[in-house]
DNA sequence: CAATAATCCAAACGAGCGTTTTAATTGTCG
DNA sequence: CGACAATTAAAACGCTCGTTTGGATTATTG
């Protein structure tokens, strides 16, 4: 097994990641790919099998690390007996998670870009693959909202649900955007951390209407 | 001039709607287009002049009559001297606008899911068109509700606002979606005018978050 | 070091794309 | 009716796409 393996793997997964959360999937082709990691153009059916393959392992790379470390928050914060509010869930899902993806070196930006694409574009196979892998990581992080805010009946607390990842992922994958306008219009400086603390008790705040 | 024409120019902007709101718009060709209109391939280059130009008239459909019964709207409760509430311009932006598609036969979702695409798609001409376009409209909206907040400095404001619009198309964009979850794990009936009511009070709140 | 597997590479394949061309058809109007 | 413009139609153009192929190159291993 050569050593470059890795290698060209790796540098096929970073041109990949950059490319596809600036423009998409479709519209992101493998030469444009390969060219970029430099790297020959068979090298991405020869290491991932076809595109497909390759989108889903460029989210796999991504959200394993997130949700991993996540759930060990989570896991960590209830062991110790922790009453979690959530604020303090909110915080969890932010913080932690970018946390892990800053570690790694990797653009949480970017991240959440490719998360909006998730949810966007039409690639049935991607919902798949994210629902079936990392379904109980999504639940988890679910149920303890559900018990921070008791009081909401089960169906709006699933419509709360959608509204804060809604404002989230929209908000953080045109954060570019809005952080161009923001200094433009208002001279006013952003980065992703303050965005961040804006966002949690404006969601948390929706979160909790009518709640106890 | 034949009676035809227009006819011909609906037709394909009927099945252009549906495609591109259900796969994007790289992802649906215009020989998936005519074909599913009925008409001939080079119909989309002779009365639209290119494919770019077919997604910027579909969304021009779209929007005029939207922002202005919105406007419209707006501008009457402003004459009549209503104080106008978070809450009420909420319920302008969303009932108002939706009726004014519903009245034309118009699928609201379908529209919701195409604003969403054009905000998430690589397409700069359409960002561009719809900016150029629809600003007054959005500036518009964006001054009463900020008047409707006072004691909210103007980069919070931004940040709010955002986020509402978030939640809004990122919910409303994938309620088909939602709806099924809810079905299958609730039993729960839902419909876009109950996704709006429980929309309206969850973003107020988020917005009014150390308002006065 | 020879054999064997893994990787890389250049080239080509077939299909689909947006667009253009050219001719046929249809409608309009003096 | 006949001239003229508008529209429709079929076919082709040039290009890009994802994928496959067959051989060269590199690493691994007995």
């Amino acid at each position: 097994m050569g050593m470059s393996q890795t290698d060209t793997v790796s540098r096929i997964l970073d041109a990949a990641e950059v490319l596809f959360a600036e423009r998409g999937f479709t519209e992101t082709s493998l030469r444009t790919i390969t060219s970029t990691a430099g790297v020959n153009l068979a090298a991405v059916n020869y290491h991932f099998g076809s595109k497909k393959e390759l989108i889903q392992a460029v989210f796999e790379r991504f959200l394993t690390p997130f949700t991993d470390s996540l759930v060990a928050d989570l896991d960590r914060r209830v062991a110790a007996g922790e009453r979690l509010t959530v604020e303090g869930l909110l915080e969890s899902l932010y913080r932690t998670g970018m946390n892990s993806l800053a570690e790694e070196g990797r653009d949480p930006q970017r991240f959440m870009r490719l998360l909006g694409l998730a949810y966007t574009q039409y690639q049935g196979h991607l919902r798949r693959f994210i629902v079936s892998r990392y379904g109980n990581s999504y639940r988890r992080f679910a149920g303890l909202l559900a018990q921070a805010l008791p009081g909401l009946d089960p169906v709006t607390f699933y419509w709360r649900l959608y509204f804060m990842l809604g404002a989230t992922i929209f908000t953080l994958s045109s954060f570019d955007a809005i952080e161009a306008i923001l200094r433009e219009d208002f001279g006013a400086q952003s980065s992703l951390p303050e965005a961040l603390e804006r966002l949690v008790p404006a969601a948390a705040a929706m979160l909790k209407v009518n709640a106890e």
